[in-house]
RNA sequence: UGGGCUAUCGCCAAAUGGUAAGGCAACGGACUCUGACUCCGUCAUUUCCAGGUUCGAAUCCUGGUAGCCCAGCCA
């Protein structure tokens, strides 16, 4: 049987119709980001695409930082950025570039356009560039410096390069159409006076060129031949396609753009997550709450997970925002066979099993993954009192209740099953201890006698229990009126951030590093904090899936 | 009448004039060593709205409506 082809996005379409036309005779695409923050979720939207597409008709995939802003860039976001993109499989073999290193040539494109009589220095104060810019439905006007000779253009550059002037003081523009509808048009700044240290070239440069100015120059200078960027950047385009026309370079670069990805109810955007490292409301860009690569990470999705999401997601150009679940789903779906699973407790609450010889303990054999058996198994300790979860015991249960109740009978998953006798309360009413009965017959899980249980539930052996405090890391941050309202206070999730104190482990953990952490998942799934990129997260089993699978009838 | 862009199921998203794919979610049912997973089934007579062209329209035309982006010496 033939799968059907998977339809093309409109992107591939692009290229496909650019090589067939022979527009280009190769691809290469890029990946720009700005070092001035983590990577996250979106980010892993453009890294994925622009790598998927090179590798799709055999091209090339440029990694390369567009830092020509001094102001916001540091260097430590250099190196995050790297290991993110690399953590998530997008391999620039050895094309890594930096926008800065392009300086020299950027200066002497500005020179050519001067030469063409395409720029001038201009001396306008912000404010009154402002002015002079016209508003969305009146043109601008000239400025008085725009017929500026070639010569004084020329020296005036020379000068702002040598750092004859203070910040702010002169521009090199663009000569464009002051009365173009199209506002980037209207005589663009293409390059400022700024007196800064840069992380990169250092103190070489007191100039620096505008993004409309550097990218697509950055791009030719590259060979890239699609230029992928987001929406916003739409209304650029026709100066994006004049810079590179202008100045005369063969097989100019196509800028084409998609839609970002945003996640319902999740705060996506490098601005919003930064304010809140910032304000100190996480712990930092990593913290699990977080959709940035580096919490993901550590919150134990997989970088097969993100590709698989992004890839689900698709590209268009309309505006969306994917449901978290889909997330969801993709982890569960790449940890599902991969990823070797224990027993904990959460909330624990003790059961005892009167006919289990007092003193005794034995060991079970448990596979890792029962739907893997290639992970291969462990011992885990069986004794006479043991904890189970609270939800799965219930004094009245309702209908269709499977887990324990007096007198039904469970399976202990890997182990026995116990038929549940009775139940001490506290002074308070609440249960404090349960007892049963186990079936010695029934070891491994399983009846000679063929008879089955309705329900499984998990267990932790009592004397070999590890006790840990537990931080539960559930959805993020609610974007809903947006973060940050307007008198400046924050809409915050209040489940965020659960602290579950005194669960109970099963003994393996005990060479888990960081097992006081533990990422929420759903659905049958939790992963335990890696804290270290190189350690997969380990799985273990359901603990609150109830709460989302099992359904009360209603009466 | 500033300019640019977008509208297909609760959420993504195909369909390129030939009679509305797929995934997530949801809901039934079967299976099950965790109520998970798996499996099987249901889920848009209709594509923002109104007209028009056509044998035939989500696709073309006309006119509306709604949303997003643009007036940084940020990217």
């Amino acid at each position: 049987m033939e799968m059907e082809a998977a339809s093309k996005n409109f992107i591939e379409q692009a290229i496909e119709k650019d090589l067939a036309e022979g527009v280009y005779d190769h691809v290469c695409t890029r990946f720009p980001p700005e070092p001035n923050g983590y990577l996250h979720i979106g980010h892993a939207k453009s890294i994925l695409l622009n790598y998927g597409l090179a590798k799709e008709y055999q091209g090339q995939f440029n990694m390369r930082f567009d830092d020509t802003n001094p102001t916001k860039e540091r260097s430590e976001f250099v190196e995050s950025i790297q290991k993110d993109i690399k953590w998530l499989g997008a391999d620039w073999g050895e094309h890594l570039y930096f926008a800065s290193n392009y300086f020299p040539k950027m200066y002497e494109a500005a020179v050519k356009l001067i030469k063409k009589g395409k720029a001038f220095v201009c001396d306008l104060t912000a404010e009154e560039m402002r002015k002079y810019r016209g508003t969305l439905k009146e043109p601008g006007k000239n400025s008085p410096y725009r017929d500026r000779s070639v010569e004084e253009n020329l020296d005036l550059f020379e000068r702002m390069k040598q750092g004859e002037f203070p910040d702010g003081s002169k521009v090199l523009r663009a000569k464009i159409d002051m009365a173009s509808p199209n506002i980037n048009m209207r005589d663009p700044i293409i390059y400022r006076v700024a007196h800064m240290h840069h992380q990169n070239t250092g103190d070489q440069w007191c100039i620096y060129p505008m993004y409309d100015f550097a990218h697509p120059i950055e791009d030719a200078i590259e060979g890239v031949t699609h230029s992928i960027c987001t929406l916003e950047f739409e209304d650029h385009r026709p100066l994006y396609d004049w810079v590179v026309r202008e100045l005369e370079y063969p097989m100019p670069p196509r800028q084409i753009e998609f839609a970002k990805l945003y996640l319902t109810n999740v705060v996506t955007g490098k601005r919003y997550i930064k304010k809140l490292v910032e304000d100190g409301i996480v712990d930092g860009w990593d913290d699990p709450r977080l959709v940035s690569i580096a919490a993901l990470r550590r919150r134990g999705f997989t970088p097969q997970s993100i590709q698989k999401f992004v890839e689900l997601c698709g590209v268009s150009k309309a505006h969306s925002s994917v449901d978290y679940a889909m997330l969801e789903y993709c982890i569960r779906e790449d940890l599902k066979l991969k990823a070797p699973r224990m027993m904990a407790v959460l909330k624990p609450l003790k059961l005892v099993i009167d006919n289990y010889p007092e003193g005794q303990t034995e060991e079970l054999e448990a596979l890792n993954n029962l739907e893997n058996p290639e992970l291969g198994s462990r011992k885990v300790p069986f004794g006479k009192e043991l904890y189970i979860e609270q939800d799965d015991f219930m004094e009245e249960p309702p209908r269709k209740y499977f887990r324990l109740f007096p007198g039904n009978e469970v399976r202990l998953m890997n182990a026995y099953f116990v038929t549940c006798t009775g139940f001490e309360k506290d002074d308070d009413g609440s249960i404090t201890v349960v007892h049963c009965t186990y079936d010695p017959a029934t070891k491994g899980g399983n009846a000679p006698d063929g008879r089955k249980v309705k329900g499984t539930i998990h267990w932790v052996e009592a004397s070999h229990a590890l006790n840990a405090q537990c931080r539960l890391y559930e959805n993020i941050i609610d974007e809903e009126k947006g973060v940050y309202n307007e008198d400046g206070s924050l809409n915050l999730n209040p489940n965020s951030l659960t602290v579950v104190e005194n669960c109970k482990l099963e003994s393996n953990f005990a060479g888990v590093k960081a097992y006081d952490s533990f990422q929420f998942v759903r659905n049958g799934f939790f992963c335990v904090d890696s804290h270290d990129s190189k350690e997969d997260a380990l799985v273990f089993n359901r603990i609150v899936s109830l709460k989302s699978s099992f359904k009360l009838p209603v009466k």
